[in-house]
DNA sequence: GCCGTTTTCGGCCCGACTGTTTTCAGTCG
């Protein structure tokens, strides 16, 4: 069976690291940081962290040191890390959990624990009701009342935002911005302008003069979104809106400091850490108000994002790869690659019509979508046979699906509309039409449905053999909120660029399948993508962002994904499979 | 615990807000 160890190796270092936060000794505090920061490393290891010890490579990895290498060596070799074992004994269970709550800080955990005696959620919530904790010397009711409000406001959000839903809730609440015309500059930040999957707060950045800065404060925490004002000061303000019970962050700043704070303020944090390192080794002083000489406190960097990194000696990178992922040595050396864009892409290849499950005809799409978007070709893919919820088609039903599109293509004067169909892949791998049926189409997906509960690597790699599928759709199944995809072993990356299938990056908000982690890793082996928006109706072809977005993450340039590219080159990719298995001269 | 064209020892990002304080600690992002 398939196990995620860099996930249970990440998980027990995250935790040893707030066991030493929880212990509070001085010189454990940068240690603490470290293990926060090998946990980050490995979570985002593309690849198993047995591979990267075999091959040496785990020790190249700047962050972990000698002594993180002993203890994966010892967890691989036993299951157990000794110093774990040890530490977790300094601790309730309890209270890691805690630790992650709002006015939870382990300094407070630790006199509660001391001084009360307290080892259990419970048993704190108690003492938070009863008056005990407000007691203690150094607390009081106000700081009771908090951490009373951050366990509500813990439990509301652990569920996080899907992107395209944080992005509607941010969007809006921008434009309501805007109406105040002295507001300068105005932008979403945080996780959501570097457009992670899902999202906990959403932060808003304003520039404006210093004598209007009250009076949008106070704007913003009137509007009618409004529910609860969690805080309130001269340059910020934080809220709880009813859409969803999210936190909002409002932050005003000099038009002067525009760049430098929207950089600060976008994060994530590990970059801004490993940047302001940088600077420091250079001399230089980074805070959201500009970058400045340390020795003179001379400005000499903030008005514009480009500067700051540029004063840093780097390339200005984009917001998708503030990751720490090493996109900062990458900008050092000024050879980021040129991300995908939204503007890039010239056709969706994955669209659903009122032949199966769509909610318009043919006829429609065409129509909206020559209106609305600048697309030189799309693909009418709906289901196949077996998924008979959907009403999929037959053999036959295809063939006069086939015959429509010939007419509405003269309608229209070219081939705009490609026909093609979206395939289930069955229990054993093979397809649900026949080859003689799929060789007169333009574009295949092929795709899972059923059987969810086993491990499907198989049905994929079979999938990718069949000389007439074009592209594997949502390859991993999974769907937020409603289930985790199936497991799937990234073997698949390999028979994906071996065979010249594409693999669909999914742009529907609830699947975003693949995700960057797959993309990045089938980038770097060199798998072309194809990103779609699986759209059932009008609105949903704006996915379309979501998936770029995916693609960004994932270090994509124009050259990684198949529709960025004309009709043509995309036919010689088709063509190229069908040579290779033969069945094209 | 990690790291080093200033260092193998002594550093490790920076500032706002809150509450409980009379000058600051804790928390957060």
């Amino acid at each position: 069976m398939y196990r995620n160890i860099n996930k249970e190796l990440a998980k027990i270092f995250r935790e040893m690291a707030m066991i030493y936060e929880f212990i509070g000794k001085d010189e454990d505090k940068f240690r603490a940081l470290t293990y926060q920061r090998v946990a980050n490393l490995l979570e985002d290891l593309p690849d198993d962290v047995r591979n990267y010890l075999i091959s040496g490579k785990l020790e190249e990895i700047r962050g972990i040191g000698s002594h993180t290498i002993e203890k994966i060596k010892e967890y691989i070799q036993t299951g157990k890390i000794s110093k774990y074992e040890e530490l977790k004994k300094l601790v309730p269970p309890d209270f890691l959990q805690l630790m992650e709550i709002p006015g939870f800080g382990p300094k407070t955990l630790k006199r509660i624990y001391e001084e009360l005696g307290i080892t259990t959620k419970e048993e704190l919530i108690k003492a938070l009701k009863d008056g005990r904790i407000a007691s203690l010397k150094g607390f009081g009711e106000k700081k009771v009342k908090n951490m009373l409000k951050g366990l509500e406001l813990y439990e509301a959000s652990q569920k996080r935002l899907i992107l395209w839903e944080a992005l509607e809730i941010g969007r809006s609440l921008v434009e309501k911005l805007k109406n105040l015309k002295e507001i300068k500059n105005i932008e979403l930040a945080g996780s959501l302008r570097r457009k992670k999957e899902t999202i906990g707060d959403i932060d808003i950045l304003v520039s404006a003069n210093q004598q209007d800065r009250e009076k949008i404060i106070n704007y913003f925490v009137n509007l009618e979104d409004v529910k609860e004002i969690l805080a309130k000061g001269d340059t910020k303000a934080s809220v709880l809106i009813k859409q969803r019970e999210r936190q909002v962050d409002l932050r005003v700043i000099n038009p002067d400091e525009w760049g430098s704070a929207l950089q600060y303020f976008t994060g994530s944090k590990e970059h801004n850490v490993h940047m302001r390192d940088i600077a420091k080794s250079k001399g230089l002083k980074v805070s959201e108000y500009g970058v400045f000489i340390a020795s003179t406190g001379e400005k000499i960097a903030g008005e514009t994002e480009e500067g700051v990194y540029e004063a840093i000696g780097m390339q200005w990178i984009p917001p998708e790869l503030r990751e720490d992922r090493g996109e900062i040595e990458i900008a050092l050396e000024k050879k980021l690659p040129k991300l995908v864009e939204l503007s890039d892409i010239k056709g969706d290849l994955h669209v659903h019509s009122t032949w199966t499950d769509g909610m318009n005809t043919i006829q429609q799409i065409i129509e909206f979508v020559r209106e609305r978007y600048k697309y030189e070709y799309i693909a009418i893919t709906d289901h196949s046979k077996s998924v008979r919820v959907a009403h999929g088609l037959s053999e036959e039903d295809l063939l006069r699906q086939i015959e429509e599109i010939d007419k509405l293509n003269k309608l229209i004067g070219f081939d705009f509309i490609k026909k093609g169909i979206e395939v289930d892949i069955l229990l054993d791998g093979s397809l649900d039409l026949s080859d003689e049926v799929l060789s007169k189409l333009d574009w295949v997906v092929a795709s899972i449905h059923t059987h969810f509960n086993r491990d499907n690597t198989d049905r994929i790699i079979k999938a990718c053999e069949n000389p007439y599928v074009t592209a594997i759709g949502h390859p991993t199944g999974r769907i937020f909120g409603q289930r985790e995809g199936y497991p799937v072993s990234d073997e698949i990356l390999k028979v994906a660029k071996e065979t010249g299938t594409a693999l669909e990056i999914n742009a529907q908000p609830n699947r975003m399948d693949l995700n960057e982690v797959w993309v990045k890793k089938g980038k770097e082996i060199g798998v072309k993508f194809v990103i779609s928006t699986d759209s059932h109706s009008f609105g949903n072809f704006a996915y379309m962002e979501i998936g770029v977005a995916i693609a960004r993450r994932g270090w994509c340039t124009k050259e990684d994904i198949l529709n960025t590219k004309s009709w043509k080159e995309i036919q010689k990719f088709v063509n190229a499979k069908r040579k290779k298995f033969g069945v094209l001269k």
